[in-house]
RNA sequence: GGCCCGUUGGUCAAGCGGUUAAGACUCCGGCCUUUCACGCCGGCAACACGAGUUCGAGUCUCGUACGGGUCACCA
């Protein structure tokens, strides 16, 4: 290669505004952490009026899945975490998907051979077996380190298959500096000739994210504490090109317990599961962020928007958190609440039909009662199934302390509701109630003891959203008056 | 095992040398009420341990313990 093609190559490079990126490989699916790294890169670069990339590392040929770069796309678009850069919609650095820049990293990693940071190597690769052996950890020189140039190019010319590997100094030390962690200083000899190019001539991450990074014009690279101890062999990456070290903005994990890391190999729930279970993306996105990063004030309920305002790498904590979901199905509920009567029945509507067929039940009114009793929409079936049919029930429901009931007081409120519901000329819930509540009143009890027993009647459940009133509403006049003889039925049996 | 990092209630966390050590989730009371919720009010509960620096340490230093990360031709 010649020097122009680098230096067209580095012409291309943006400068002068933040540029972040989130660099996922295709997996299929997202992780929580995942997600949370992409919102503070996208924090990052926006609240800086900078440029937030989305870029697709799929080196591993081993590992590709099928419609993985969707998820990752769709994830993002719904977390409302747009890309100004990315693989679909392209951008002055394009192209944004690894596979489709394999062309770019030979080159590169040939410069380091002939520079002398990185050399050849025709080792035959370790066998699966003896890579985890023990306390095999010692590590050494590779022979090929140490090959002249010119030898171990004739050979590369020749067609022996090669890989390129780093060539790490073995005295001094490297110092990274971190915005979260500070200064962290390795002494060289400890670290490995990582490899950069593989035998397939695919770049390993470690060598494709380096030189993207860098291509991209990057100049803030989030990702996870795993990564921490590799940082030194990326500054020697940048120090054997010359380029600029970008900001290093490390997370740490974000763990099951104590000791386990959040995996979905352990069953733990990715991004896309919490939204299957019925999660909004904006808690769960919220949720996340405060996994690790706290904006200092009392302030926990964050759209986006507000986050833009309030966030600070400063605020990023340096010790792992663990993922509580009752604490996400807190914000959840938190959400659902905040949401306007119309947005929630829209998003409920699927679950509220997935039970309920009867077209003589208003959707909207059974939305209208759940808003504030569910904390996530998979809960919503079991709530209402009720609605759809009357389920068999023990008779002892009607037995209430409280509202002063026992079974006979039941069937004598249950005959008094029927006489007064039957009659009532237009069937709204405040007609409803008022007849209610005056016939309490007329018979002289409370309004439990007449309440309980209409609820229990129609709905065949002790908890239930909504009370007496709303049950009948919903229910309309002929199925309200016929679970209510189906109660007095019950009840004169017992 | 080497190297690196971390440690405030069960969990998320504020705190950046002087505080009665915030707040949130969970849990437990109470109020409200036609059930359950929601809402409101209240409560339980923490600086891992040991030295040192300092008039004074959760805050600084060192050590110990515990936990995590990493040591792939995976990312």
């Amino acid at each position: 290669m010649n020097n122009k093609w680098f230096d067209e190559l580095e012409a291309k490079i943006p400068k002068g505004k933040v540029r972040t990126r989130f660099a996922p490989s295709p997996t299929g699916y997202m992780h929580v952490g995942g997600l949370r790294t992409a919102l503070y890169a996208y924090l990052v670069a926006k609240k800086d009026n900078g440029t937030f990339i989305l870029r697709i590392e799929d080196t591993d040929m081993a590992r590709f899945v099928e419609g993985a770069t969707e998820i990752i796309k769709e994830t993002l678009n719904d977390a409302g975490l747009n890309y100004d850069e990315g693989p679909d919609i392209g951008g002055p650095v394009a192209p944004y998907t690894q596979s489709e820049r394999l062309e770019l990293y030979r080159p590169y990693a040939e410069l380091l051979c002939e520079k002398g940071a990185a050399y050849y190597c025709f080792c035959e690769p370790k066998e699966e077996d003896d890579k985890d052996t023990e306390n095999n950890f010692e590590i050494k020189d590779d022979p090929c380190r140490d090959m002249p140039y010119e030898v171990s190019k004739s050979r590369v010319d020749a067609g022996d298959p090669f890989v390129v590997r780093m060539k790490a100094p073995r005295d001094g030390e490297t110092t990274v500096v971190d915005a979260v962690f500070g200064e962290i200083t390795t002494p060289n000899k400890i670290l490995d000739d990582m490899v950069l190019l593989k035998r397939d001539g695919y770049p390993t991450y470690n060598f494709a994210n380096v030189i993207d990074d860098h291509l991209m014009g990057i100049t803030h690279v989030m990702r996870g504490s795993e990564y921490i101890s590799s940082a030194p062999k990326y500054n020697l990456l940048y120090e054997a090109f010359g380029w600029e070290i970008p900001v290093y903005i490390t997370v740490s994990l974000i763990m099951r317990d104590a000791q386990n890391k959040l995996s979905k190999r352990h069953g733990d729930p990715t991004y896309n599961d919490l939204l299957d279970d019925g999660y909004l993306p904006e808690a769960v996105l919220n949720y996340v962020a405060l996994l690790g990063w706290s904006p200092g004030g009392e302030r926990e309920i964050l759209s986006l928007k507000d986050m833009l305002e309030v966030f600070d790498v400063s605020g990023i904590s340096k010790s792992p958190a663990i993922f509580d979901k009752d604490k996400l199905l807190h914000f959840n509920s938190e959400y659902i609440r905040a949401m306007s009567e119309e947005d929630f029945a829209k998003i409920a509507k699927p679950y509220i039909c997935s039970v309920i067929k009867n077209k003589n039940i208003s959707v909207d009114a059974v939305a209208r009662i759940l808003q504030a009793r569910c904390e996530k929409l998979s809960d919503i079936p079991e709530k209402i199934d009720f609605f759809e049919t009357l389920p068999e029930y023990d008779t002892e429901m009607f037995v209430h302390k409280k509202s002063k009931t026992d079974k006979m007081i039941s069937r004598d409120m249950l005959i008094s509701a029927k006489k007064v519901l039957i009659s009532l000329t237009e069937w709204t819930s405040e007609a409803i109630h008022d007849i209610l509540i005056n016939t309490a009143l007329g018979l002289e009890v409370k309004n439990a003891t007449l309440m309980w027993p209409v609820r229990i009647a129609t709905a065949g459940k002790a908890v239930t959203p909504g009370g007496a009133v709303e049950i009948c509403y919903i229910l309309g006049r002929d199925e309200t008056l016929r679970r209510i003889d189906v109660g007095i039925e019950k009840l004169t049996d017992a």
